[in-house]
This record gives structure tokens, sequence and C-alpha cells, in this order.
DNA sequence: GAGTGATTTATGGCG
DNA sequence: GTCGCCATAAATCAC
């Protein structure tokens, strides 16, 4: 048999209210009801090739980035969307990660943190 | 190559740990608090890193899951609601 | 095995 | 009009 009653597991607040936030947002890729979107996880290889890629220029032409989509199989909207993904990340990882070479004269790595008088 | 590898078990979440008790319960407490917009500001944000001892983006993170968890789990969800909605009524006596 | 913090794909709004 | 930034969603990873 066939029967499914989870499609919308969510949206039954007995009790509670159900604010805007609460509901689902994002499109199903077609699907009517209840599907789960699919992250397709990228090969290592994919990531690889990326990452290098990324290493030489933090952006892309628009050349560029069709050669790269079509030798990694990738739509070219996928490479688009991993090099912002990728420089935001690389943004975080330069700001929110320790406050060492920039500024702090000498005793910086403490695990402590800076000093505060 | 070894290089990615070795970054993936360089990664941050190779050495999890959970936040303290007193932590979660602050988050909780803004939650639960803002739960028909649970979406703090920068500032607001700011303010519970320094509360809980984390960082801003231990933070969003915290809310991202917080969110979608809550969603996923509704009915679940909503006993802590009341939970922290009860201790919301200890402090904001309903004098409307 | 569920819980939970972090990371990885993907969307949408705004500038 | 397109593209990048940004906050965020949602799935998934790793412990």
């Amino acid at each position: 048999d066939d029967e499914k009653k989870d499609e919308d597991e969510m949206d039954k607040a007995s009790g509670g209210a159900v604010y805007p936030w609460m509901t689902r947002v994002h499109s199903t890729t077609g699907g009517s009801r209840g599907e789960k979107r699919q992250r397709t996880a990228y090969t290592r290889n994919q990531v690889l090739e990326l990452e290098k890629e990324f290493h030489t220029h933090k952006y892309l032409t628009r050349k560029r980035r069709i050669e790269v989509a079509h030798s990694l199989m990738l739509t070219e909207r996928q490479v688009k969307i991993w090099f912002q993904n990728r420089r935001m990340k690389h943004k975080k990882e330069n700001k929110d990660k320790p406050m060492t070479p920039p500024m702090m004269p000498f005793g910086a790595n403490l695990p402590f943190g800076p000093f505060r008088f | 190559a070894v290089m990615i590898l070795r970054s993936r078990f360089l990664d941050a979440r190779r050495k999890r740990r959970n936040f303290s008790k007193q932590a979660t319960e602050v988050l909780n407490e803004y939650f639960y608090g803002h739960l028909s917009n649970p979406y703090p500001s920068e500032e607001a944000k700011e303010d519970l890193a320094r509360q809980c001892n984390i960082t801003v983006s231990q933070v969003s993170n915290w809310f991202g899951n917080k969110r979608i968890r809550y969603k996923k789990n509704m009915a679940k969800a909503q006993e802590e609601a009341s939970i922290y909605a009860a201790k919301k009524n200890a402090h904001v006596t309903l004098g409307g």
C-alpha cells in the first residue's frame, strides 16, 4: 500500500501558534507536496578542482565559468553559486577566527585573547 | 589532494562540543521569547554571543538549526515552548 | 542511534 | 537587466 501520512508533517500546530516563518519557504523543485529538497553533494574531484580554481582566481569570468562547468559536469549556475559561497567562507575564515595577524603588537596569541585594560 | 583531505580532518566539527547549559538557556529564552519572529538582529546576536561566551557565527548557527528543527518537530518543540513561555510569564507579569 | 554544532548546496532579496 | 553579497533554508556531516 502507499498510505503516506507524513507529507505535511509540519503545519500541524495543535495548540501552539503557527507563525509565517514556520512554513516552508523554498520551492520543492516542481514536486507537488512533501518532497525533500535534494542537495547534491559534489564529488571530491569536483570540489578539489573548484578549490584549485578558487585559489588562483577568487572571481571567474563568464568564459572561465563555462569551461569549469563543462569540465566538472556542473551547471553554470552551480559554479557561480559555489564561488559565491566559497567567497563567503573565505571572508568568514578571515574574520570570525582569531584576530592575530592584523593588530596585536606582541603578546598576541595567548589563549585568553586580547588584553583588556 | 592530501591537503584537502587533511583540511577535512582539521575541520571545526571534528572536535564538536556542546554549549554550556547556561548558554543554551540564554539562547532558548531568546528563541521562545521571540517565537513569532526568532531572527535576532546583528546587534542582538552580538549581545547573545557575549552572554553565552560564543562567537556570533555560532549564534547564527544555533538559530538556524533551532528554527529548522523546531519546524521539523513542531509538536515536540511546543512543549519546550510552553516551558519557556511560563518562564517568561514569571518576568513579564500579564499586567494588560 | 538521537542530539547537536558546523558545513555544504541552494534560494531570494536587494543594491 | 545581470551579478555579487548577504542572510538564510534545508540537507547532511561529524562527533
